[in-house]
DNA sequence: TGTCTATATGCACATATGCGCATGTCCAAC
DNA sequence: GTTGGACATGCGCATATGTGCATATAGACA
């Protein structure tokens, strides 16, 4: 399985060109939003419809369908019609690694820093 | 190893806070952006100084020593005076990861997309 | 057909952010 | 001490983006 900046051997990494960075800032972009990963992190439990996304997170309708169809279009939701509801589920199973990817930095990052208070 | 968003048990996630959210969004956030990937890029290879960062992304030098700057700030970089040179290299090892599972994500749907082309 | 509910979207506004120019700071060498 | 190179930063500007209000669209139901 190659990838656009996997090893291509032992120490040897690929670079991307201009347009494949765009893209991938654009990808990390759309995560780099509170109110889409508390949509993410809701819809991880299950599918959702945009009414009962707008109740548990609190959030206007007008907020929340934006910010759907921001995460429908960088195809980490999918959407699915149901009478007049929409109900979004996670179509993209690496985001939810990405999240875990940065919380366990992020942890790491403070007990190292709580670690240098008690230190002194 | 338990995280902010690691699971807690088989399929229950504990929820990050507003707080928790934010700063995970900040960080994607930080890598939301071409030249800075660029960097990350080139100090996958090894530390390297201002300059030369600037030399080989073809980047302003103050565009570099700002981007270094928040790159640093958010401690995914590390600083080295050595003289009037400073040097920078990758601190947090997560971030190859992250990269990389974009990567493979954007590599998939593309492939996903082109096939559906061939199918039709 | 008319009304009510669910969802999406055009518009305006406030804020955030990347960028270049000019300048400041620090260090080395003479 | 002075000069020059390496790096950082204040300022202003252009652009991008999140948000709410009002409205449009679409489907369910009487």
């Amino acid at each position: 399985m190659s990838s656009l900046c996997f090893p291509v051997s032992a120490k040897k990494y690929r670079e991307l060109n201009d347009e494949s960075r765009q893209l991938v800032a654009q990808r990390f972009a759309v995560l780099a939003e509170p109110m889409r990963l508390r949509l993410l992190q809701i819809l991880f439990s299950g599918e959702l419809s945009v009414n009962g996304l707008v109740k548990l997170t609190g959030g206007t309708q007008t907020n929340v369908s934006r910010h759907l169809h921001t995460l429908t279009a960088a195809h980490l939701l999918d959407r699915r019609k149901q009478g007049s509801q929409v109900f979004y589920r996670v179509a993209d199973p690496t985001v939810r690694k990405l999240c875990e990817l940065v919380c366990g930095s992020l942890e790491k990052q403070f007990s190292e820093q709580a670690d240098a208070f008690r230190a002194d």
